[in-house]
DNA sequence: ACATTGACTAATT
DNA sequence: TAATTAGCCAATG
């Protein structure tokens, strides 16, 4: 993985405002995307966005970045969990996932 | 080149 | 909602 991918996918997380979030796949395709924008291959997916929250450590809002169901990385739920309370995350009914329906954000996203 | 693994996703049952 | 299956991209040995 180059820099040049991380780069991408740590900035794209910083974006993300507080109380929403992303899920893998949306980072992915949105990073890859902006990369076959400028030319070059698609690089990278949903795993690969992954590789790169868990290098980046606590630099990045990780918390905001869900897989496909809401849920947490597993390994962080408690700290997830935390996060999104502080922030008002809107969560699912067990309050155990986000509630995708209202919380996903997207670049360009001004709504809230 | 092949197999394995990982903070994943979509379709099927 | 949960379990299975197949697909996906990149790193590692």
């Amino acid at each position: 993985m180059d820099e040049e991918y991380l780069e991408a996918v740590l900035d794209l997380v910083d974006a993300i405002p507080p109380g929403r979030a992303m899920t893998y796949g949306s980072v992915a395709e949105v990073v890859a995307d902006a990369f076959e924008a400028r030319g070059g291959r698609r690089r990278g997916g949903p795993r690969q966005v992954g590789q790169v929250l868990a290098r980046a450590g606590g630099d990045v809002p990780w918390w905001r970045v869900v897989a496909a169901d809401g849920r947490p990385p597993a390994h962080h739920a408690q700290a997830a969990l935390a996060r999104w309370r502080a922030e008002a995350t809107p969560l699912g009914r067990d309050g155990q996932r986000i509630a995708l329906r209202s919380a996903i954000w997207f670049p360009d996203d001004d709504s809230g």
